[in-house]
DNA sequence: CCTATTTATGAATAATTGTTCATATATTCA
DNA sequence: TGAATATATGAACAATTATTCATAAATAGG
């Protein structure tokens, strides 16, 4: 996240950031509330390490936060700000896909 | 663009779209009015095979429309809502890149 | 017609990105 | 302390995607 870039270029960087299949899975669980690591990763079935790689990427951007409970840590969205723009997808997709 | 991918898959499908800093430029060009390739060619500086290349993405996702006029290709965004969910994105840009 | 111009496209290549695999780190509990 | 559990991470590999290069197709003008 380069601070020289335009802004153009760091908008496209945030919609790339959606435009994946694994993030967009697991900001849609943790739309419905926050969850271990390992519970996406048994939702999803994939990976731990796959999770793990893609949770590092949310967390870049701000859309995830996290927070230590023993061995595990809890993730959650960040704020209404960013649950906002994906229900606004999750509602709006009909009509922006033919 | 398979029929039977779930509503998720769809979704990111189509933020992958507008995630390509080329695909974005173009649609912000359009977004000031139709252009005819070479012109888009010329203010992006890349090569007209790399534009058409693209173009013919955002055509696949109707985000764009297209009319021949004599040998050029004039192109323009599709419609309203594409535009609404552009000028949302830019608009926004700073609240949601930190 | 023939040439110049504009755009589209297939194939090859380059670049980027996601997943796996192996392992490190941190914490809990016996 | 040692074993078990949960998560993170670097490197290698696989997969995907963007660009270039060469060329085809379509049209306009001489």
């Amino acid at each position: 996240m380069n601070n020289n870039m335009d802004i153009i270029s760091k908008l496209s960087e945030f919609y790339k950031v959606f435009g994946d299949n694994t993030r967009l899975n697991i900001l849609y669980e943790l739309l419905n509330g926050g969850k271990y690591v390992n519970e996406i990763s048994e939702k999803l079935k994939m990976s731990q390490s796959a999770i793990s790689h893609q949770l590092k990427i949310l967390r870049l951007y701000n859309l995830v936060k996290y927070e230590k409970r023993g061995q595990s840590v809890y993730y959650s969205i960040t704020d209404e700000h960013v649950r906002g723009i994906l229900e606004y997808g999750f509602d709006h997709i009909e009509e922006i896909i033919k």
